[in-house]
DNA sequence: AACTATTTATAAGA
DNA sequence: TTCTTATAAATAGTT
């Protein structure tokens, strides 16, 4: 729809590419917004241009709604709940996280004073913090924290992966401590050896020759 | 576009909505993809309709790439990279991972030997699947398992806590072994001091009653 | 699911 | 950038 057809592949221009993503991000952005109205559905869609900016409309409530069905239900018969078992289910599942997050951002903005703000000057505020945050030149540590931020914000989200480790940890340090234990009997009957044979036969195979490690660093490194 | 203009607000006709949902939506879901094609930007989408079914695209591509670029440049300085502080920052992780997830699943899908599905096709698998569910009358443990789920797809994404554990992992598991060779290095040596002892001296204290728990056992935990 | 009259989006030019 | 305008594309109402 322009002054001739165009192909869809990409502009190899770099000026005329940023105009035509200009103008079509806005079609988009407009045609989500007019389907969400138009047809009561929940849209969320996310657009990061080729410079990393970032450009987004979500329409919210709807998806917000079919979210605490799916919690009501789950909470009226907790043993049915089935585990999602592939990436169809996990698809869905962060779509509607995703989607209500942004809601509840949105949602936590407007109390905090900002009512007269619409969903547009919204947008601008969270381009702006992150514009702030590239000109500073502090690379935001996104990813090593992702998971500390969902647990953080989807409160209802508990950590298996996280358990099993810590159980493991757990574990590990039982295990420590009952090695130190047994080392310091062994220490312990050994000197106690030593100081009733006095000086003989004590050098049969010194530690330091049956092992790589020294025994006194060995207990350094173990704090 | 039509026959006549028409004013953004819900249409009331059940019919002419769902008929204009399908257009509309098939419309944006096209918009979407030329200009993730014409102008080089990811762009996820995802739209549900009234009646829970969901539709969705994603490009990938350049996002995995400003994803990976964020990473490289995190890993060049980890030290003055910065806490994810706010719902700001935490959505546009949220939607890069998002965005990456579902184009991880698009190649998992691809690699299972379905080269020759169109992304039409894979997302008619989706909502098939998604259909499956809920008619199986089994509630989704949506958002139980969203963290884990995260955790296992996102595999460009490292997960700093985890890594914090696994490096205290790796940090008890070296203890151990250096525990377990000095236990070694002991026990040799005593077991030598008792053959030149023969009888005397070797019971002044022995491990079995200075401790709650029993070597033999300890050794046993370890493996 | 097609058709087609219109509206809307937008490519190129200014 | 922003606006203008010719034209392509989308789609509302109809069949």
């Amino acid at each position: 729809m322009g002054r001739r057809k165009v192909e869809i592949k990409r502009i190899e221009d770099k000026i005329s590419r940023q105009v035509t993503f200009c103008k079509r991000r806005n079609g988009l952005l407009e045609k989500a917004r007019q389907l969400s109205i138009l047809c009561e559905s929940s849209v969320a869609l996310v657009i990061v241009s080729s410079t990393g900016k970032l450009y987004s409309f979500s329409s919210g409530e709807s998806m917000a709604k079919i979210l605490s069905r799916v919690e009501i239900q789950q909470a009226d018969d907790p043993e049915t709940s089935v585990k999602i078992q592939n990436r169809d289910d996990m698809f869905f599942t962060i779509g509607i996280a995703l989607e209500s997050l942004w809601h509840d951002f949105k949602l936590d903005l407007a109390e905090k004073g900002m009512n007269y703000l619409s969903q547009k000057e919204l947008l601008e505020i969270v381009q702006c913090k992150l514009e702030e945050a590239k000109s500073d030149n502090a690379s935001i540590d996104f990813l090593k924290s992702l998971e500390e931020q969902l647990k953080t914000a989807l409160s209802v989200t508990r950590d298996r992966k996280t358990e099993l480790m810590m159980d493991f940890v757990k574990t590990l340090q039982e295990k420590e401590k009952l090695l130190r234990e047994e080392n310091q009997i062994l220490t312990s009957q050994l000197s106690k050896m030593k100081k009733s044979l006095k000086p003989e036969g004590a050098r049969v195979m010194s530690p330091e020759k049956s092992s790589g490690k020294n025994p006194r660093e060995t207990l350094l490194l173990l704090k």
